[in-house]
DNA sequence: TCTGGGGTCCTAGGACCC
DNA sequence: TCTGGGGTCCTAGGACCC
């Protein structure tokens, strides 16, 4: 049994390549929201020394000069990504997506040769058909195929962009070579941990007894050691991923005091979250809302809280969920500090087809979902938001003296007209 | 001056029940 | 005054991932 891992290399910026050539060579990175962070890095970026994830302001300034910095353009990597997975998905079995730029998937033959020849012809058909160069990694389990996929990588002019790490000395030698904290799932608290203990390689790791790492640690992390050991611990998920939560946040371009204006965001937020639950054909039970203050500014007074609150009937519909989320706001709203961030989660999710109903919400349940259904009809006909729901209205009744009200039992309105 | 967004899983501790 | 044990469910918080 092997695992392979399919892994598009500096996805975000070969992505970016496609559509510009001359960003070819040249160091470029990808900036998240707000232009903050560094979230993609070219070879030539990495080599500059950008760590990932680094604040665009920590990167020294004779070394920004030689950087192209663009900012994120996430529909399009989702388009990109989507093509990448549909070629895999055609050839391979069990094309598990992990995320935008990864996936996992089990051997279509039994010959090792057969194997390689065919996955050495997929990564040329990805590269050609859509312009983006990947790198596949095969071992006994997932933890090794990442680490598989990593050598893949680094060798490519060796490897082809295919790499097997299937024999036990190999393992081993490569596992000697390989910091734990560039194993799946040691992350920077966990790395450190381990350096207490003396343990700073992937083979030290995987010595240690597996109950001392479950006692030190957690499961997870002793999940994380059997793999490298070649146990099969990461129980297999399947193809259509149910998602257990639903979440739109964003960080403020500026920080901000007004009420209003954070009350607005959530609001948008909520919607957003709804519309997603409807494209999923699910319902949530569970509606939490956050805001928080900037961590790194030491002149203002800090403040971060967050809500939860129980929907008596699961639900889609905007108008529950945005009501919700409102008394959540309520709870939480603290006049007098100033907010960077705020955002709305969506919980205890299930499908749609199973809600249990409220005794007294039924006939509401059917017709909410019509007019949602409606609404969405409407707005992807049109591609814009031409019909909304009343929470935009400045005058509305979501105002603190309004937060009385019971799910479901507000008045909805629409507004027809188009959005500037 | 400037520090992402969207997820997952695990653990500890409290409330509550019999 | 003495004041169980075992179970479930929920929540907050932490750590990790890309």
């Amino acid at each position: 049994m092997a695992y392979g891992l399919v892994d598009c290399n500096n996805f975000f910026v070969s992505c970016e390549r496609l559509f510009n050539p001359s960003l070819n060579g040249i160091p470029v990175v990808v900036l998240s929201n707000n232009d903050g962070c560094v979230i993609a890095r070219s070879n030539e970026a990495k080599a500059l020394g950008i760590p990932m994830g680094c604040p665009v302001f920590q990167i020294r300034e004779h070394t920004r000069e030689h950087v192209v910095q663009l900012s994120g353009r996430h529909t399009v990597y989702g388009d990109i990504s989507r093509r990448v997975m549909e070629i895999m998905g055609a050839d391979v079995e069990n094309l598990e997506i992990y995320s935008v730029d990864e996936a996992f998937f089990t051997l279509p033959f039994d010959d090792v040769e057969r194997n390689h020849a065919f996955m050495a012809d997929l990564v040329r058909k990805i590269q050609k058909w859509v312009g983006i160069p990947v790198s596949i990694g095969f071992a006994p389990t997932r933890t090794l195929a990442k680490i598989a996929s990593h050598v893949a990588k680094k060798d490519r002019r060796i490897t082809d962009g295919v790499y097997w790490l299937m024999r036990p000395e190999a393992i081993d030698i490569i596992l000697r070579r390989t910091p734990v904290g560039d194993v799946w799932g040691i992350g920077r608290r966990l790395r450190e941990a381990l350096a207490q203990r003396g343990v700073t390689t992937a083979a030290q790791l995987a010595a240690m007894p597996s109950a001392l790492v479950r006692s030190l640690f957690s499961v997870t992390t002793e999940r994380t050691q059997r793999e490298l050991r070649g146990d099969d611990c990461v129980a297999p998920s399947p193809i259509t991923v149910a998602h257990n939560s639903i979440m739109n946040s964003r960080t403020f371009g500026h920080l901000i005091t007004r009420r209003r204006e954070v009350q607005d965001a959530v609001v948008v937020f909520a919607k957003m979250c709804a519309k997603r639950l409807r494209d999923e054909h699910a319902v949530a039970g569970l509606v939490t809302v956050y805001v928080r203050g900037d961590r790194y500014r030491q002149d203002v007074p800090f403040y971060a809280n967050s809500c939860t609150v129980r929907l008596i009937t699961p639900s889609s519909s905007t108008n529950a969920i945005v009501n919700q989320a409102m008394v959540a706001f309520n709870a939480i709203w603290r006049e007098g500090f100033t907010y960077r961030k705020a955002g709305v989660l969506l919980g205890d999710i299930t499908g749609d087809e199973s809600v249990q109903l409220n005794l007294f919400d039924h006939e509401n349940h059917a017709r909410q979902r019509q007019l949602m259904q409606a609404i969405d009809n409407i707005n992807s006909h049109y591609g814009v938001q031409v019909v909304t729901l009343a929470p935009d209205d400045p005058a509305g009744e979501w105002r603190p003296e309004h937060s009385h009200t019971q799910p479901g039992s507000s008045s909805l309105r629409i507004y027809t007209g188009m959005w500037k």
